[in-house]
DNA sequence: GTCTATAATAGGATAGAC
DNA sequence: GTCTATCCTATTATAGAC
């Protein structure tokens, strides 16, 4: 019997594993027709720019994921807290507990980067300033609340880095510890 | 004339700058024969393992080069936060203030890495344990300073991705400045 | 040790049938 | 939309002369 027919948003997933899991310029056409069960053909129907265009249309659907799922929730109703505790779970799941790469940090460091540069630039700016708002939101200072996010993505960025080259996956579970406490913690005087 | 013949240190240096800036997937032999000046054959000569085997002899180096000029130092004579401040600084350098990217990193996010992860394993490690090692040595408690010198190790580590993806460097710079304030601050009661 | 030349394969991309 | 077949280049790797 034929593959079935994926969707597009089923595409764009396991174009986002296979470029998560392998890199942009470790995946190969091989390896993304076998991810996606599509023939070369069909991958340049979806995407006649080729690799590069799946790689973008990949950030662009994470874009619009992450604000639905992560940046959007944070500035909705309910306790900063609570609300922190939210994203951490979910970026926890999302990255199975440090097991998975981040697709961010794959494209940020393909040999030529310049076609995802401005997209990466604007979702770290956005993933930092979500948070910052959050840290305002729990009466702390703008210039500390900015600092403390940017530091949070450095944190789970590096974590995420650290547990694959050592390949445990510890160091991950506790930077988000550490964010928990730390983030929405009372300036010091 | 004919190109100065360099030394294998000379070699697996420039092989270390193609690897570091284009990753281990990303860097051809094409490339790295550009970087070097010498021709394939040549390559292969020293390499006869090929690509695979210039990414572990790099990795070799570099360790030892980091043992000898960040890691063995923060073990010798000296105040623990003036060593701290001299091993950052050295960091800070090596990254050319954020601006260049981690080779750990890089060849962590290999399609295949099996063939890194042990030596950078240990490599994490060192590091980590060198840190922790000072910390102590400041009279941070041994579960503190481990997971105060993981930390650091996180942050540059992120700070780096960050920096990459977002074509901004200043965050490199951050964190080191948050690492040398926190390191061996005394442990709250 | 380094070179030129070349093999053998894998890579990205396209044509045209269905 | 998807397939098979194909093109062309880049890629890794080797052979053999000097």
């Amino acid at each position: 019997m034929p593959a079935a027919i994926l969707s597009r948003e089923e595409i764009l997933a396991r174009l986002a594993d296979t470029f998560r899991q392998r890199g942009y310029d470790g995946a190969s056409l091989a390896d993304i027709a076998k991810a996606t069960g599509l023939g070369k053909s069909s991958l340049y129907h979806y995407f006649p720019g080729g690799k590069e265009e799946m790689a973008t249309g990949v950030l662009a659907a994470l874009s619009e994921q992450l604000e639905a799922g992560l940046f959007g929730p944070l500035a909705g109703p309910g306790v900063p807290a609570r609300k922190l505790g939210r994203m951490l779970d979910t970026l926890d799941g999302f990255y199975n507990g440090g097991r998975n790469a981040c697709l961010l940090e794959r494209l940020a460091a393909s040999a030529d980067r310049s076609p995802f540069q401005r997209p990466l630039h604007a979702m770290f700016e956005r993933w930092i300033g979500a948070m910052a708002a959050l840290c305002r939101e729990a009466g702390i200072p703008a210039a500390t609340a900015r600092a403390r996010a940017e530091d949070a993505v450095v944190r789970i960025e590096g974590a995420l880095v650290l547990s694959a080259g050592t390949g445990d996956h510890r160091p991950f579970g506790r930077a988000l510890t550490a964010i928990r406490r730390s983030l929405l913690a009372p300036p010091a005087p």
